[in-house]
DNA sequence: GAGGGGTCCGACAACGTTGTCAACCGGTTA
DNA sequence: TAACCGGTTGACAACGTTGTCGGACCCCTC
């Protein structure tokens, strides 16, 4: 800039107006100085920028993987929310690891972020205390926050997704479902446990439960389990989209009633189609990175927390009747 | 830091040294230092410490759409990479529109990234060239750049894929092979044109070929176009991985043969299996990330230009045998 | 011709960090 | 005693930008 700026025989601060369109410089001196801007190949540094001004025009998002589709949907979304405030958005893999989030966190706090949105894979989040207080606001996405903090949140609504997809089964005259789904330390498998439990009522039998990571070999032990019980399953309920993946590879043509939660690709594609109660990630990333830039621009109610409608789409799977 | 560095009673520079894990600190007065530090939940200032040092620790990725598995899991290997060396990672998808390429490399630049790995959507990146002669290091990937720019470039290895593709299906006895993909000024597509252009020889027949936007719409069209001829298609080849899924939605269920460029989850799924020419995101992703950091470390060699090995992988669609 | 108001421009400080260099202190050596 | 040394510490400038303020100049009015 300052080359800019002795090239083009002006002041530091007149390039500095020139670049920010600032008003006040005369055209033909603002030409000088584009001109001589293009000649020498001059860009703004931001990093001095952001510490002079203090902000960063930059967010946070920490998701857990980007390789599932799941969350590259959500944060392409956030993506396409911040580029058009003008933003940059700096994302982050956790890997379900608490202390990765953690440091992610951290780090976009080094960097001073002005807005943080996050998937969390931990409990723990008093480590964020210190930012929101300094006023950084946060969005939680597809899981709340661990106990004590009370921020705004957007989840979908997974108790009464899964409620959903148990009474369907029910309703096509299933009364053994079984459910599998992912560690019930993770709030959303935790909550599609409950809702499943709830809509099932007296059916609740907890031999046809198993919530663990979802590795092939596990599933399909699992389910041979089942199935050798006196009263075997006749449908599966499947807690999220790897899950039903992986449920679909260790039936391996068996043909169970099965609902997944989570649409995915080709679900429609599939012999049968696969009935899911399906969420919208996209909308999710849309409504966190919209919300975190309505507290940006200076909202200070309280706390939101909004819970997101699925619904349940059939596509033969799930209208597998039982045997009587 | 100030604040920190008067709260413990010593200079500003002690507590840089602190902070920076620098020798030369008494170890009580370190204690006394991570203490204020602590209390006061100071973070040191990125910007500033940018700024000052010229070096950002940031690499920037330029995609094509994190929402597309193939980018995703490259995204996703970069990440990791760039995460192993301490450094951060700056991404953005460019939706195919070479503008928005443009803005995010410029965007990146000045943020003054410490290297740069792009899948250009654009033929023209003379835009790079002053960034390139300031020394930031630029790895292409997927797709090379446009003429005149001589930097390290990762592919797969489009055309023999697309040769192996159409060999196999000669080889179960078609003879009259569609092929459907992306436009062809896209590089890949272009590829992998060529690549089934040669292997087929005197039986191309430019009835047969369809590029263009993979709407499903189009795609119905063009092959009820080709299956209305004297002479129908009697196997298809998907110019890559959405182009796939499209053909085989407007296939609806007719028996013709089938093999995808890149594989998709549930390929193996789905019945008849989908037969695909598999490339590796994962692999391309890391290989290219490693080279940047190879160049940052100071490699000045000559620009690479790595063609990653795909492979066929049989699962059924690609044997359906032609009839006589 | 003095005063007032507008337009355009530049000097300077400050943002928070780190690299450079010099100062200090206690003990050892010549 | 003076010179010297290694281990600690601090003062200061600089990184590139922007906010504040004031000065120079022109045009208009009384």
């Amino acid at each position: 800039m300052k080359d800019v700026a002795s090239a083009a025989g002006v002041a530091l601060k007149t390039v500095s107006r020139v670049v920010n369109g600032e008003p006040g410089v005369h055209p033909a001196t603002a030409e000088r100085v584009r001109a001589a801007i293009h000649r020498l190949g001059y860009s703004r540094n931001e990093s001095a920028r952001m510490l002079r001004r203090g902000r960063t025009a930059t967010i946070g998002l920490v998701i857990e993987d980007v390789a599932d589709p799941f969350y590259s949907g959500l944060s392409r979304a956030v993506e396409e929310v911040v580029i058009d405030h003008g933003c940059l958005l700096l994302s982050g893999s956790s890997g379900e690891q608490p202390g990765r989030e953690r440091e992610l966190v951290e780090t976009f706090c080094a960097r001073r972020v002005d807005g943080l949105i996050v998937v969390p894979a931990g409990e723990d989040h008093t480590y964020l205390r210190s930012e929101l207080e300094a006023g950084t606001p946060v969005v939680f996405a597809d899981r709340p926050p661990g106990a004590g903090l009370d921020v705004d949140t957007v989840l979908a609504d997974n108790v009464s997704g899964a409620g959903q997809a148990v009474r369907h089964l029910l309703g096509h005259g299933h009364s053994r479902i079984a459910f599998l789904g992912d560690d019930p330390a993770i709030f959303t498998a935790a909550q599609r446990l409950q809702g499943y439990r709830a809509a099932l009522g007296g059916l609740y039998d907890e031999r046809l439960v198993s919530m663990r990571p979802p590795s092939l070999e596990a599933v399909r032990a699992d389910l041979a389990g089942m199935l050798a019980l006196d009263e075997p399953p006749t449908a599966v309920f499947a807690g999220n989209g790897r899950y039903t993946v992986t449920v679909l590879r260790a039936l391996a043509g068996r043909r169970l009633a099965l609902v997944g939660f989570d649409d995915f690709e080709l679900a429609d594609l599939l012999q049968p189609g696969v009935t899911v109660v399906a969420q919208d990630p996209s909308w999710m990333g849309r409504v966190a990175a919209e919300l975190l830039f309505r507290r940006l621009r200076g909202d200070v109610g309280p706390s939101e927390h909004i819970e997101l409608p699925v619904r349940l789409i059939p596509r033969g799977s799930g209208e597998i009747a039982a045997h009587p």
